[in-house]
DNA sequence: ATAGGGTTAG
């Protein structure tokens, strides 16, 4: 890791700096492109080709970017398109974006960007939140006389504002599709539609589903997200109008129910606590040939687990294996989920082994499941362990699975642990919860102890995490004990 | 993900 921060400086600094502020605005206006850019920005994959062997010189160093650069090929649409797929890192994807290549001959060429890499930018940026950013290029592709973008980019960007509670910029992505050159079709209403019922907008929901002829015939996934909405008013009388909808769509829409509308008609039905029904929908799929799918059955499992049916688990399993259905990770997190409620952590460690033994990977809601009734059990050793085991096993811990672990230390008062548990997580980029650290500061401050107090305030400093509350909780503290040796402390994190 | 199963902490 120390090798990085000599060979990357650049880099580096600027990735720094893109953390601090989330993301949520670059350091330069989009409109000029950064200059400064390296190779480096470029996906490992990529740097891999000029690191192996040719690019080090005599003392066995790095060449200069710009002699990089000049012998190597310009990168095409469509190279840029592979790169940009490979590009974890949003802001760095943005980068290789908006300069493809940094140092190419003067005054460089406009470049011929594909709908592909429009596409792949704008659902990076969505995906992070990094909103200005995606609506930045948004109006680049508008500008894009070659060719005009699919609707499916808009439902995306749409999604995306539904899932960051933004309905009102939902709708207004959802009006501006025409200026780009672009019809909408019912998959942008549908689009639209479940991002108002993510916001509970369901008024407005019926203002846009009145619409809908104008842009075509609602189909099984319009039904499936007013189904959705009716059920979550959690009655049986929303349920009966959820059922109604389900008949209506084959009666006056001649759409056949699906296996989505049923699992969520099945779940709605779970929810209140109407299992019986819940399987007599199961059975309604069997009859009318609606092959059945092992998101009906995890939905079942759970809700037998959440109201003590524990024991015709297996027997549902059974079945599922008679009508060729596996069940899958979720499936198994939804057992794995049950027993630990049921404090039986045997049995979920059981069903982790046997989901491996049948190729199905834990993911990382199985680990930090059993990771949290371990807590909760006070068995810390055990927690880390499994926590540990997490990269070997395919499944890299994250900010959850080290909040559960922190959480759950300072809890058992192993405050040491807790420590370098949380100097860890900051090294990692992943923000600890407020509270858990203000409640580790506070009994180190009690106990006096200004050995791991000084290193809390270190890591802190380190990953910028440091704020004001921290800062009063300190000074408060300094001089309520009137320490001599803590102004000290203070210095060495001033500086 | 055009919607869509399991919800891990507070």
């Amino acid at each position: 890791m120390g090798m990085k921060k000599t060979s990357f400086k650049l880099p580096l600094a600027l990735i720094v700096s893109f953390g601090c502020n989330n993301g949520r605005s670059l350091p330069f206006p989009l409109s000029q492109p950064f200059t400064i850019l390296s190779p480096h920005f470029y996906p490992k994959s990529f740097c891999s080709q000029s690191v192996n062997g040719k690019s080090r010189n005599s003392t066995g160093h790095r060449e200069t970017n710009d002699t990089q650069m000049k012998t190597q090929k310009p990168i095409s649409p469509f190279r840029l398109s592979s790169l940009l797929r490979l590009q974890k890192d949003p802001t760095l994807a943005l980068q290789l974006f908006l300069n493809p290549n940094p140092s190419s001959s003067e005054p460089p060429k406009p470049f011929r960007y594909s709908l592909l890499s429009y596409d792949l930018i704008i659902s990076k940026l969505g995906r992070a939140k990094m909103f200005d950013e995606m609506e930045e290029i948004l109006q680049q592709l508008k500008q894009e006389t070659r060719f005009a973008p699919h609707e499916v980019i808009f439902c995306n960007v749409i999604a995306f504002y539904g899932r960051a509670h933004l309905p009102d910029r939902a709708f207004q992505v959802f009006e501006r599709i025409p200026s780009f050159r672009c019809k909408r079709t019912v998959k942008s209403v549908n689009s639209l539609l479940a991002a108002l019922l993510k916001n509970r907008q369901l008024e407005k929901m019926t203002q846009v589903f009145v619409d809908i002829s104008n842009y075509g015939s609602p189909d099984a996934c319009t039904f499936n997200i007013l189904i959705h909405a009716a059920c979550l008013c959690g009655d049986l009388d929303a349920l009966k109008e959820a059922l109604r909808l389900k008949e209506d769509m084959v009666k006056v829409y001649m759409i056949k129910p699906n296996a989505s509308i049923y699992t969520t008609l099945i779940k709605g039905f779970c929810g209140v606590g109407e299992l019986n029904f819940a399987f007599k929908l199961k059975e309604e799929m069997v009859t009318s040939n609606v092959k059945l799918v092992s998101a009906v059955y995890s939905t079942l499992i759970s809700a037998l687990f959440k109201h003590g049916r524990k024991e015709e688990v297996s027997d549902i399993l059974r079945e599922m294996g008679e009508n060729g259905c596996k069940p899958d990770t979720v499936t198994y997190n939804a057992i794995i989920n049950g027993h630990c409620k049921e404090n039986d952590l045997e049995s979920a460690h059981r069903v982790m082994d046997e989901m491996v033994e049948k190729g199905c990977k834990p993911d990382v809601f199985s680990f930090n499941t059993i990771i949290g009734w371990l807590c909760k059990e006070g068995k810390l050793d055990k927690a880390m362990d499994l926590l540990e085991d997490m990269p070997r096993r395919g499944c890299p811990p994250d900010v959850l699975s080290y909040r559960i672990i922190f959480d759950g230390l300072c809890e058992m008062m192993q405050l040491k642990e807790a420590t370098s548990i949380l100097d860890e997580m900051i090294f990692k980029g992943y923000v600890p919860r407020n509270e858990s650290i203000n409640k580790l500061v506070d009994r180190l401050c009690q106990e006096c102890n200004m050995e791991l107090l000084w290193m809390i305030l270190n890591s802190l400093g380190r990953g910028n995490r440091m704020n004001m509350d921290m800062w009063a909780r300190v000074v408060a503290f300094v001089y309520k004990e009137n320490l001599s040796e803590s102004s000290n402390l203070i210095d060495s994190l001033i500086s």
